[in-house]
DNA sequence: AATGAATGAGGGTTCATTCAT
DNA sequence: AATGAATGAACCCTCATTCAT
């Protein structure tokens, strides 16, 4: 692991543990056991390295959720292969996920997507208006039908996480299922 | 409005503008036209301030949840009535859902929920629980459920603020009823 | 003396010791004995700071050369009286002479004179104009009078400040004829 | 070009655009193609390399002024040539000229004069010396003849570099003649 | 109760210098 | 001779907190 990856995980694990203002410069070189001011000579900014592991973390989620190229199925089990595709990254990855989470929530956050994310998701909001014309989907803007299913599986994996079972009895088939009807007309 | 009500409203509109952090205690002194140093005689802390502000909102919204009784209703009707209170909440109480929202994101949140929502969540524990063996309910615990409902209505809220239109030419109470039916079985 | 007034003393002092990067926050507040933070609180920045004692400095400087209006003098008479104001300011006020000098040769300046200053040198120029056209003045801009005359009091007295005597048995009555003679036709 | 010669001129260069502070070995090592390492094999300091260029700096300046042997000039010649000689030097050498000005207005001038320099002046010293017994010269230390004359032609300079035109219709000769006879009984 | 000047630890960052290669 | 990654002290500045008034 080269020295730019090491920084890289420390501030993912900072982050995690302090937030984005709590993870300081500081903190990062005790932990990785490196100096300050080397951290400078790999990055121009502590809001770069930031900025460039958001960038890295949301490539390594669209990734995950673009690998059995769910845009082929039918409107359903798109949406149910991605939701477990997320709850499944989120759970795997549950460092970075927490990581999204509060960059997402932070002044840091400026809307930017990847290049790769913004295919993806204009791609699926064509499949969406097809849907809705076909009477399918319900006529809602796609950053709902996030908040209705995607979301939902972040937050069901947060669960997991903190140690609950928070699928209980239900298969993950099932609850995707159920969730992803939700938008369905 | 007394002193302390002063600092809890300014310091809920400054962290909507600046975030925790960049709420200093200068803000909240200049803003709220007070010295710096009177703070402290309310309060403890800065974090004390975020502390009892995040209560007092949490509170706030509980006791919206349960002003009409939702607990006397069926299973279906009690989820849509919480679903629509909450909802309603969020977008008339933008800031306060804010705060929230940046609050539970923030390395301050620890979990810690008022004695009104426990009481609350002890009791609709207790109908889930019924509704479970009655065979209506899907077996999750209640923080999936949470996740898989009202969690939405404060996303979609959310987005209403953004000034999206989250639900289209979908009424509320069809938008309640399609997320509440993802836990019934 | 207050606070302000401690400040811009000791730091006119640190410059004509370390120079203007060489007098750090640290080393100002330490010899002026106060925490590095209350510099903040009567001042936005370092710059600030060095940029409102140019400004004092100068006014100084500016009230000393004018206090006997030696615009209204022949135009002999009033560079001399100037150059002998110039050269017993510098005499007695060396640390601002010496700051000056640093800090015109500074990133810092940026040829902002003050209003005094300006409306000053309007009228030198003024006067200046009158002169060449009546033959009596060489044709030189006022840059280079300065040049050859004010200049030569700082530099006099900078000698004398090193404990040498620059003027010897020589009145400065004499050496300010000899040198304003210089710029005459 | 040795490598010497490259660190030096590459540092006279940055110290012309970004003072000497803002010279960093960075700076100078990215500029002259070569790591800031190898920089410490030929010096062993900053400042050295400060301090050294100087020291060329004044010695190109104390070869020019000399080259026309003018202690063998009358009093009045020997010091209009030598004004002549730097005016000139400045004008066509102004990175060294601007080095010099910066290098003497800092904390790093600690008055070392190089041996050539040293040598020209106590010669130049004994000239004076004769002439002031001679009653052809004011008695006056030579750096206060220097501050009257050739620090004159390097401000003249100065201003020519900063886009002015110092002597306007005044030839060299006269105004070399005018400022040198102010040191003249 | 109230002020606001004062503190000082800690923030991000720079850079002369060193050293393994 | 030469590289450039690495160090760490010092930079300017912020801000929660204290305290004399």
């Amino acid at each position: 692991m080269n020295k730019k990856e090491i920084i890289f995980k420390t501030t993912l694990e900072l982050v995690n543990e302090f937030g984005l203002i709590g993870t300081t410069i500081s903190k990062i070189s005790k932990r990785a056991n490196i100096s300050p001011g080397i951290i400078y000579h790999y990055f121009n900014s502590k809001d770069e390295i930031i900025h460039q592991l958001y960038k890295n973390v949301e490539e390594d989620f669209a990734r995950e959720i673009n690998k059995d190229n769910p845009l082929n199925l039918s409107i359903l089990d798109c949406y149910k292969q991605i939701w477990i595709s997320a709850y499944n990254f989120c759970i795997q990855n549950y460092k970075k996920m927490v990581f999204i989470e509060i960059y997402q929530n932070s002044p840091y956050f400026k809307d930017c997507i990847s290049t790769a994310r913004r295919e993806f998701l204009e791609m699926l909001s064509k499949k969406n208006e097809e849907s809705i014309m076909k009477g399918e989907l319900k006529d809602l803007p796609i950053e709902s039908i996030y908040a209705m299913t995607g979301r939902v599986a972040i937050e069901l994996a947060r669960l997991h996480i903190k140690g609950l079972n928070p699928l209980k009895s239900n298969s993950i088939e099932d609850m995707a299922e159920s969730i992803c009807r939700s938008i369905l007309i």
